[in-house]
DNA sequence: TTGGATGCAAAAGTTTTGCACGGTT
DNA sequence: AACCGTGCAAAACTTTTGCATCCAA
């Protein structure tokens, strides 16, 4: 907790109370979360829902949080920007978001740079399949 | 177009007029398209943003087009699903997408598939960065 | 002829913005 | 005190849906 507050005051945000409880429950979250999932969480805290939009935007503007949108679901949805960047492994089935703990792209990006001149900042690598417990059930993708 | 007749057909859909626009509209394009560039470009058609909608959903159900939610952008593009897949490496300045030749992923996907269990249908990878007229201006990301 | 396709309008869902007020530094 | 953050309401934007009509098979 003491870590939030200081990424905050190293990008020069105050610290207000809805801003540290958002970047703190995107840091704790398991996948990345909407903003609805973020403002439904924290309703108890007479937050508003701009009041969510507007944070996550400064967050992404600061890098403190990522904005990314994965196939399948029309939101954007955020993480916590940690150092070790991720990947995940979207269920089709039942949408459960699984981290992939390794990313296969260690040195792409480089050779990717070379090739076309591009100053490579990032890449987002999502893979989609089906769960143990979907295959069973035998799901089919809501596309 | 003859091939995009078959494609129809092959799935058991009519061969309306605007589908077969919509479709071959796609099949052309350099990069995906959203559901108003669609529209947009075909105005002159007179036809109406909800049947494109509608014919997008119903091609992206019968594997005809793929749906995507690329980053930094909330829409949803649509892009013609050729047998060969693509990724695209995409500009944070000007927003320009170039496809990437190659698929640096060949053979991840069956080590993953053993290492977690799940059926793994396909994945998505975007690489983003500033392309060199973009790197010249040094726009900052939009986020 | 019949079921799917379309246009139109309205609704639903997501995100942004204007403005007045309140809180952090 | 000054400036940024917030709540509220409204707007903007994207996507979906109901219904009457039209068209392809």
């Amino acid at each position: 907790m003491e870590k939030i507050c200081d990424h905050l005051k190293a990008k020069g945000l105050k610290q207000t109370r809805h801003r540290l409880t958002i970047l703190s429950l995107l840091k704790n979250a398991e996948y990345p979360l909407s903003a609805d999932e973020i403002y439904l969480q924290l309703k108890n805290e007479s937050i508003n829902l701009s009041t969510v939009y507007r944070n996550l935007e400064l967050l992404g503007e600061k890098d403190l949080v990522l904005k990314l949108n994965l196939s399948g679901d029309s939101r954007t949805v955020y993480e916590y920007n940690s150092p070790v960047h991720r990947h995940y492994l979207v269920c089709l089935g039942c949408k459960k978001i699984l981290p992939i703990e390794h990313c296969p792209l260690s040195g792409y990006e480089e050779r990717l740079a070379d090739e076309t001149g591009y100053a490579i900042v990032g890449h987002k690598l999502d893979v989609y399949g089906y769960c143990p417990a979907c295959r069973k059930n035998e799901k089919k993708p809501g596309f």
